[in-house]
DNA sequence: TAATTTTATGTAAACGTTTATGTAAATGAA
DNA sequence: TTCATTTACATAAACGTTTACATAAAATTA
């Protein structure tokens, strides 16, 4: 496989120029049948196998985008991705994709390294870290164009999609307020992440708002998978006084929490109503069918390569930050609180 | 903003050579402070970011990977991702990755475009349909080397790394059988992919090798994902004779499957016992917790890396094709055939 | 037959880097 | 001081392609 002759070494054995061979490779202009004929032999003579860094190195080629995400297998975000990669092949961009694990580490290399590809501009997917420091990000976004989702920079050019995450987390306990629930617990994620430090706020705020205490026996954090949501149900269910009713940061947090509840002999949402966080394909298939919060994922991933392609184009981009409404989807794993 | 210049235009603006200018780019050679100052000026100026293609042209190997993902909203392929971009970094390759949602076409861009990009190889994730040519994979593995997952093509160049699914649908099969049940039904996806093609023959195998007629009826095809799932299920349950045993292709097929059998007001495993494939991680954390067949995903992934790995470097490489052997994982959704 | 067009091929200049080679100034040792 | 290093930088030749341009032979047309 080791493919050590050039171009110069095809064309001195078939008795012709680099060009010809080129010609004869690319299938482009005009060679005799014979003279094919002879490189081919040559070719496959010298086991030669063109170079195609040199190859593009010869060419040129424009519009490439760069995408870090955080984590694939947190169902959210490949929904994200489709929208994004759809809207860039629409234009017909290049992407490269870039899965971080959440990493500072990696992210730094790999905004290193898209840089070197020659990218035109980087969407930075997902919430990110308070204790990181965005410091490689703001300048960035001083040499290309960086637009981020689910997430913010103040007061840098960083470019913002992403939708209210505090006022989704309120209108989700609110629900559960409104049928009459008191002891409402809450299956956070770790909340440096921004994203779980506002659904804190949004749950928070809604308690408040209806003068109930914000109960710390009921807030648990855990990892935002499946784990993590059954680890923090057993929690809540250990509990002398449990809750009637819990919010979890994310649907696959709820799937852990449904879990949880049948094993521990209950029932949803005869002992325990749930809300989820972002709408998943997966939340409507569980069963119970899971209420959740619609986070909009393919709108926003859409909306991000949009504002990336208008900033590229020097197109009028009316805002530097779009922030969309999230909405509560009723499904069946909520109930009136029966009065006990 | 966007980056045109080159190391000439640097040198230029640094009144300097190119080789300064590259010398203070690779931090090699002697450069005084003060020229190297007026070099970094001079690149931020004029915002130059090197051409990673030209560098790697006028050097040797970059290390570049490519990979080709089928459906990132198939939680099956995260995990392997995970396994290969582990592997791969280690070795501190560079990744290309690009999802071609199962499209052929893309299929053909993408490789056409890592080809340009230079890249060392690459790697076809997933299953593939038989409807589609793999010429163009044919020749590509000529040219560089070509490892694939969950397929293979006969008397190719390319390397395989994939489990025995006609044996791990055989194992699930076989399970209810030895449980009692006869009535057993599958819902497949479109058998035009191998995968569910092997799936079928696994099925069909495990039944015919105990006298159990292959029941055309028991047989559903539908989207590998929740919604199939559930659609197959609605079909199986509405038979006048319905299945007590029901294999899914999928472990997300299962979550949809069980949400037809309670939304029909049946149990799991009660009236229905159940076995999916693949053991993605949600798999353990459903109620009643899934019994399937484990792909190794991570695994498969991480060997795919390493075989890649081997054969840029010109390692012994046993094998063209890897083959593991898929485990049943018994967990709560089968039971022992009550009879009737 | 002469003029034109099509076909076939070669030469050499790109592409944007790295790096070998050469040279000269600065530094250090004797 | 004199000679040998070390430091600093420039020139130009790679790297292996593609392709614009030139040229000539063959085929076609007038």
């Amino acid at each position: 496989m080791v493919n050590n002759s050039t171009i110069a070494d095809v064309a001195e054995l078939a008795e012709t120029s680099v060009a010809t061979v080129s010609r004869v490779i690319n299938n482009k202009g005009y060679v005799s049948e014979l003279t094919r004929i002879q490189v081919e032999k040559a070719i496959s003579k010298l086991n030669y196998i063109p170079r195609v860094i040199s190859m593009s190195n010869a060419k040129k080629n424009l519009r490439n985008v760069g995408i870090l995400v955080p984590d694939l297998n947190n169902y959210f975000y490949p929904l994200e991705l489709m929208g994004i990669e759809k809207e860039l092949e629409k234009k017909e961009y290049n992407i490269f994709l870039c899965n971080t694990y959440e990493q500072i580490d990696k992210e730094m290399k790999y905004i290193a390294n898209l840089l070197k590809k020659g990218v035109d501009g980087i969407i930075l997917v997902g919430s990110r870290s308070t204790h990181i420091n965005n410091e490689h990000v703001v300048a960035l976004a001083e040499k290309i164009p960086v637009v981020m989702t689910n997430d913010f920079i103040v007061g840098s050019n960083v470019y913002s999609v992403m939708i209210d995450v505090v006022n989704g987390a309120f209108k989700a306990v609110k629900h559960l307020i409104d049928l009459g629930h008191k002891k409402i617990a809450f299956i956070n994620g770790n909340s440096e992440y921004s994203t779980f430090a506002y659904k804190y706020k949004g749950y928070q705020q809604a308690l408040t708002n209806e003068n109930i205490e914000v109960p710390s026996k009921y807030i648990v954090n855990e990892t935002p998978y499946e784990t993590g949501g059954f680890a923090g149900m057993q929690k809540l269910l250990a509990l002398n006084d449990p809750p009637t009713a819990v919010f979890t940061a994310s649907d696959q947090m709820a799937v852990g929490g449904i879990s949880a509840i049948y094993k521990a002999g209950l029932q949803v949402p005869g002992d325990i109503s749930l809300v989820g966080f972002s709408n998943i394909p997966l939340s409507e298939h569980l069963h119970p069918s899971l209420t959740t919060i619609d986070a909009y994922p393919y709108r926003v991933g859409k909306l991000a390569a949009e504002t990336m392609i208008n900033v590229l184009n020097h197109k009028k981009q009316d805002s530097r930050k779009i922030i969309l409404e999230p909405q509560l989807i009723e499904r069946n794993t909520c109930q009136k609180l029966v009065k006990d």
